[in-house]
DNA sequence: AGATACTTTTAGGCTAACCTAAATATTGAT
DNA sequence: ATCAATATTTAGGTTAGCCTAAAAGTATCT
């Protein structure tokens, strides 16, 4: 049965628990779009995963695909080694930020269970990466995080931010320009009324930073005052 | 040009480096054997890295393979990376000797350039590995090494090991029991006559070892007296 | 020099992923 | 409810590496 799989499908699996976690299915356009392969090699994968014993993933035609039990278990074990990898590379590799997300897409698939746990044990067990998304304990674990967005703060009211989008380096890079990462409290001060563009406050330093929706809703906070 | 090579040709030119390392040409059996698969797949693999633009290694029917300068170039990329590796997870990760060589042997083929930058710096550029293999520096320079092996040392001298074995985890473990490491001073007390085996003492601790001349022809030394 | 043993190469196949083009199903607008 | 647009699937093909079995070459021993 755990026949380790394929640094492929460990990446199709991570993407359908992403693209789900929020609810709903994951779609074959969706999954071609995220992994930059056509559809119909997804359609292929997505067969295979839900034909497999154990099966990975729940799959009807023209309906998208669901992870298994079995397929949860095998994204968060990528996830947990992926979100390892990038607090490492900041801690101990002086990587900035904005680097660490496609250099531990790779390294994920070369590390062993050993390395994992020395890794861990290195760094001190952490609860969260660099951008404040959690990462699974050995037991595949997730920490309790916050669901407030920065988009949906009231303006006039504070937060600490908690968690910032991973992927893109430049969002990162104009982030980090501000001193927005994980920790740092901030105040709304104005959201305008069409295109919902907000003017954030950065407490400590007193500089003010311009937020597009899009952006505000991939920045979580902790409720302050 | 530069493509990129595979993992799979990383490591086939690696193992025409080690095989042709003290002259000679690596024959298709070496290889197969050496690789863990078929002699076709060798014969295959090796007509094909021949005629490949520029060609990585020289090939002729029957005759075994050199490396081309090509290939020695990216032979040595791949040992560097390798041999940071197994200092890495020595120094940083709490590994024992015995422990690096298959872990570093995966990881060799996830590591862009960047990290291999930045793991040489927070390790203070080291110039040897655990075992003490020479890690080539940026540039590709291997350090001076000796060529005094422990088989053709005469009986009585002493001298300090300076490298080892590095594959075999089981020798490793041997070795590391009776604390013969790189910088350790012993001293030869006798080599029988027809099989070879020579009784050490480790200077330091006052132990002896008993190594055989396979073995002791793996283990270099730096004269001392 | 011939016979046997060993090594190497050739020939033909397999699998995992990927692709494009064509066929089919679903969705959304009238 | 129909039709066009969009999404998905099917069909057929490619490449990199691997395999086994059979053919061919090389080496060794007398």
């Amino acid at each position: 049965m755990s026949e380790e799989l394929s640094p492929n499908i460990q990446d199709y699996l991570k993407r359908i628990y992403e693209l789900t976690r929020t609810g709903g299915k994951a779609t074959t356009s969706q999954l071609a779009e995220s992994l930059g392969i056509s559809a119909a090699s997804v359609t292929n994968m997505l067969q295979k995963l839900s034909l497999t014993t154990p099966p990975y993933v729940t799959y009807h035609k023209h309906q998208g695909a669901e992870l298994t039990e079995d397929g949860r278990i095998a994204a968060l074990k990528v996830l947990r080694r992926h979100r390892l990898l990038e607090h490492f590379l900041v801690e101990m590799m002086g990587y900035t930020w904005d680097e660490v997300h496609s250099e531990a897409e790779i390294l994920e698939h070369a590390m062993s269970p050993r390395l994992e746990e020395r890794m861990d044990a290195a760094l001190g067990r952490p609860a969260f990466d660099p951008h404040g998304d959690p990462i699974p304990d050995e037991n595949l674990k997730l920490p309790e995080i916050s669901k407030l967005t920065l988009t949906s703060l009231e303006v006039g009211s504070t937060g600490r931010i908690v968690r910032v989008p991973h992927e893109d380096p430049e969002v990162l890079r104009y982030l980090g320009k501000f001193g927005l990462r994980p920790g740092v409290a901030i105040q709304l001060l104005t959201r305008t009324p069409y295109d919902q563009t907000m003017r954030v406050l950065i407490m400590d330093s007193g500089q003010e930073a311009v937020i597009g929706p899009q952006l505000g809703r991939q920045i979580m906070l902790k409720k302050e005052t």
